[in-house]
RNA sequence: GCAGGAGUGGCGGAAUGGCAGACGCAUCAGACUCAAAAUCUGACGCUGGCAACAGCGUGUGGGUUCAAGUCCCAUCUCCUGCACCA
């Protein structure tokens, strides 16, 4: 037995106090000799509820890899920091009543706290806070640039609008017709905003995508979100008019078969296009819209619709085509007109079914036209008939042709459209960043000067949302009325503030950089320490946060603020620690488990093994407590092991030899698939086969004791510097580099082989591992002779593995 | 509806097409102990058998292969995302 047992508590104490006098992570190249290496985790808004195991997962699964890197002689970037300032924030500290800026402040002390008890590689130097009027200079900074080129821009127009958060949103922020953060059902409201042009960049976030390793999952979803498609826009005539329609469609090919035209009730023309005999019903109409939550719109799937009375002219084949309103076309989506081709979509195919109107077939599949169509031939592949010239034609080969032949016949043009919008950016909120703008009556709207900067958040007494769509700082008369820069003038201030996303869509690059008061990151910093690596963090901001930070990070290229354009090369979403049965942790359901009592009971490095242990780190993981024994139970047998043999100066063997190499590839295989779930099962096995050894042969050489300590240390810290001096080292078991494994010295002479008949494995057999085939399938015919029954007709070998004897 | 992921013992989960269930939890038995805890040793997919052993087993049904949890086709269930984007 070890004469000193494992001691969690002094050991970690003991460690602790050591990091804190020598840090262990080198933060230079030390003269070219280490690259860097940037491992971030999305920073936390500081709750007021603390931090949970499942929270604990995500930095553990950072700081694991970190370690890693660190012993692999990178220098590693490794900070964290604060997403203060927002809604959440600000929601927190109204429930508490208590003004954000002290909950924020306490909040983050109570949090930093309890991030140390992971005992992370963070460097607090590094540390940003968005709240920090130093850090949010630049991100004023930042939306100063946009608005001189051109990319923030004021609109009013009806916006998203949380009731219950009394501010607008952006699409993002949108789920299913509710807000994304308290779940209120989101109404239209008609506001001047401030919008960022993130559409000018839909292109690039598109391509870019290419370059990132990123899960595919999240890569799809933005694409979604991006929404490129390819069509045409068609242009028809109205019948007695001179205006024309200009309608958006992916399938010009279908043109002949466009039997009715729809525009969304919220068209220009829409009212315009009703007769004497329709214009009450299409008012009606209208209206009744306008009065409908996106929710209700999109809840009721039965669609409606009304006929305004008027008719365009198809400009291919001149049908008339009736002209109706409804409102599952969308307004701000393409042109806010749809031609209708009911016999290739299903929602015109419903449409014209419900009203009557009739269904042309363009597109046949080998050339048979349905008779009595019961739903829409939605598949693209067929011949095209009743089409005029185009008959006979692939529909596929047209729908790529039609755009550039319609646009050659002069009534439509090849058309790319997005899904994405432009990001709604102004919040009628108090806590966020003030928009570093001045209405001027002379000027217009002028930017702050940037030397002016910070615009500083002012006190306030009440900081409670208005819900009139004005943000609490338009009743601040004093800070309201100011004087235009340019003219001198009296001037207003604007009074929105920016959203929860401003300062996380940039506070990776500052750092690097964070106590620049000239510039948001030096050159030099960005360019040696910049961009992240590795980024780790939910899945929950896959459109969100991330689709921000990309937007931001290729206009700072732009203009050359960094020398990259995409922030984060690879991204690692850890799936969710939840509570019995996939229940979500939360305070109302009850079962939220603190790493607190944990930690004391069975110290920090076997909660840090353990939330790897419960499965591999991509997937959501059930806590159950009970697991914690296990690692507990390793790390004692570890470290008995390494305690009783470290003195014993038991010499290599050949056996010892290829055990240790065994396990060093082992584990470092695993490591690099980052499958780290795995690489605790890896040291449970190999602990338990050193133990059987040292058993067997009275001990266990030093050198394989060292390369377990070494690999173990990414993980358990604590134990791993204790178990690395008790070895007799007296610097860091970081200063070492990661052990490194021999092929040949892994070599087994004697391999053990199954024997199999027609696949199922009869018996187990030992032979050299460099035996022949023709030995081999002889030597494992003789050991099961007795059982074939039957004439072979077939022996394989499969080298170091299988034996199989095919009888028929 | 569309897209992505998952389905393996009592449980969490392992398995470059090559002995399914590594590792751990729980359970059971034994050792140590006056006793308990801790620790150590062993058993532990299901069915039949005292046993050696045999048969069956990775959601379901087919297929490819000497060999399938793994590849192909179909199908069911669950989770996640998107959802009238023309």
């Amino acid at each position: 037995m070890a004469t000193t047992p494992y001691n969690h508590k002094a050991i970690e104490k003991k460690w602790r106090e050591n990091w804190e006098k020598n840090p262990v992570n080198v933060k230079e190249d030390e003269n070219g000799k280490r690259q860097k290496y940037y491992c971030l985790d999305m920073f936390p808004y500081p709750s007021g509820n603390g931090l949970h195991v499942g929270h604990w997962r995500g930095y553990v699964i950072s700081d694991v890899w970190s370690r890693y890197k660190l012993l692999q002689k990178y220098y590693i970037i490794h900070p964290m920091g604060w997403d203060a300032i927002g809604l959440p924030a600000e929601n927190y500290a109204i429930k508490m009543g208590v003004h954000p800026a002290i909950t924020t402040a306490s909040n983050v002390a109570n949090i930093k706290k309890q991030i140390n008890e992971i005992a992370a590689l963070y460097d607090w130097d590094m540390e940003v806070n968005t709240t920090d009027p130093e850090f949010y200079k630049w991100t004023q900074w930042i939306f100063v640039q946009m608005f001189k080129k051109g990319l923030a821009y004021e609109k009013e127009f009806p916006i998203n609008w949380c009731p219950s958060c009394k501010t607008g949103l952006a699409n993002e922020e949108v789920v299913n017709g509710c807000c994304e953060r308290c779940g209120s059902t989101v109404t239209k409201k008609n506001l001047r905003q401030w919008m960022l042009k993130i559409t000018a960049y839909a292109e690039r976030l598109l391509n870019d995508l290419d370059k990132l390793d990123w899960p595919e999952k999240v890569k799809k979803m933005q694409s979604d979100w991006i929404g490129k498609s390819y069509g045409a826009e068609v242009d028809f005539p109205v019948e007695g008019r001179e205006e024309k329609i200009t309608v958006y469609t992916t399938r010009p090919d279908t043109l002949h078969g466009a039997t009715f035209m729809v525009l969304a009730p919220e068209h220009p023309m829409a009212a315009s296009l009703a007769t004497d005999e329709t214009r009450e019903a299409v008012e009606k109409y209208i209206f009744d819209s306008s009065m409908k939550s996106n929710v209700d719109r999109l809840q009721d799937k039965e669609k409606t619709g009304v006929f305004t009375g008027s008719y365009a002219i198809n400009p291919l084949n001149g049908a008339k085509t009736p002209i109706w309103l409804a409102d599952y076309v969308l307004a701000d989506y393409g042109t806010g007109a749809i031609m209708c081709v009911p016999a290739h979509d299903d929602r015109d195919f419903e449409f014209a079914k419900k009203f009557d109107i009739p269904i042309i077939q363009v597109i046949a599949k080998d050339g048979v036209e349905i008779e009595n169509m019961e739903e829409a031939y939605t598949d693209a592949s067929g011949t095209m008939i009743n089409s005029g010239d185009w008959n006979g034609m692939e529909s596929a080969v047209l729908k790529k042709e039609a755009p550039e032949m319609i646009e050659k016949m002069g009534f439509g043009k090849k058309k790319v459209n997005y899904k994405l919008r432009d990001w709604v950016f102004s919040r009628q909120r108090y806590w966020g960043e003030p928009i570093p703008i001045i209405h001027c009556p002379n000027c217009g709207n002028v930017p702050v000067p940037e030397d002016q900067l910070p615009l500083r958040l002012p006190e306030v007494e009440n900081y409670q949302p208005t819900g009139t769509g004005e943000s609490p700082l338009a009743g601040i008369e004093e800070w309201v009325n100011t004087t235009c820069p340019c003219c001198g003038a009296p001037a207003k201030r604007e009074t929105n503030t920016m959203p929860q996303w401003a300062g996380s869509s940039w506070y990776f690059l500052r750092y690097v950089d964070n106590k620049n008061s000239e510039e948001l990151v030096s050159k030099e910093k960005a360019h040696k320490y910049l961009p992240v690596d590795m980024y780790i963090g939910g899945v929950e901001h896959a459109v969100l946060h991330l689709l921000y930070s990309r937007f931001y990070t290729k206009f700072l290229y732009d203009i050359g603020v960094v020398d990259f354009e995409e922030p984060f090369t690879k991204l690692f979403n850890q799936g969710m620690i939840t509570g019995k049965n996939g229940i979500k942790m939360s305070k109302s359901k009850g079962n939220v488990v603190s790493p607190d009592d944990l930690v004391r009971d069975y110290g920090c490095d076997a909660l840090r093994l353990y939330e790897l242990f419960v499965g591999p780190p991509e997937l959501d993981a059930e806590w159950d407590d009970r697991g914690i024994d296990g690692v507990y139970r390793f790390l004692n047998r570890f470290w008995n092991l390494v305690m009783d043999n470290k003195d014993k100066n038991t010499a290599e063997t050949k056996e010892s030899v290829k055990l240790r190499h065994k396990m060093i590839f082992e584990i470092s295989q695993r490591f690099q698939n980052f499958s780290l779930n795995t690489v605790v099962s890896g040291f449970m096995e190999y602990n338990n086969k050193m133990i059987d050894m040292a058993k067997r042969e009275g001990g266990i050489d030093k050198a394989t004791l060292e390369a377990a300590v070494l690999m173990l240390a990414p993980f358990a810290p604590h134990i791993s510097e204790e178990l690395w001096e008790a070895l007799g080292h007296d610097t860091s078991v970081f200063a070492h580099g990661w052990p490194e494994h021999d092929e040949e010295a892994m070599k087994d002479d004697e391999v053990e082989i199954a024997v199999q008949i027609n696949g199922k494995t009869k018996a187990v057999l030992s032979i050299p591992a460099d035996m022949s085939k023709e030995d081999a399938i002889a030597a494992g015919k003789e050991l099961i002779a007795s059982k074939i029954n039957g004439t072979i007709v077939k022996e394989i070998y499969v080298p170091k593995r299988i034996v199989n004897i095919v009888v028929k």
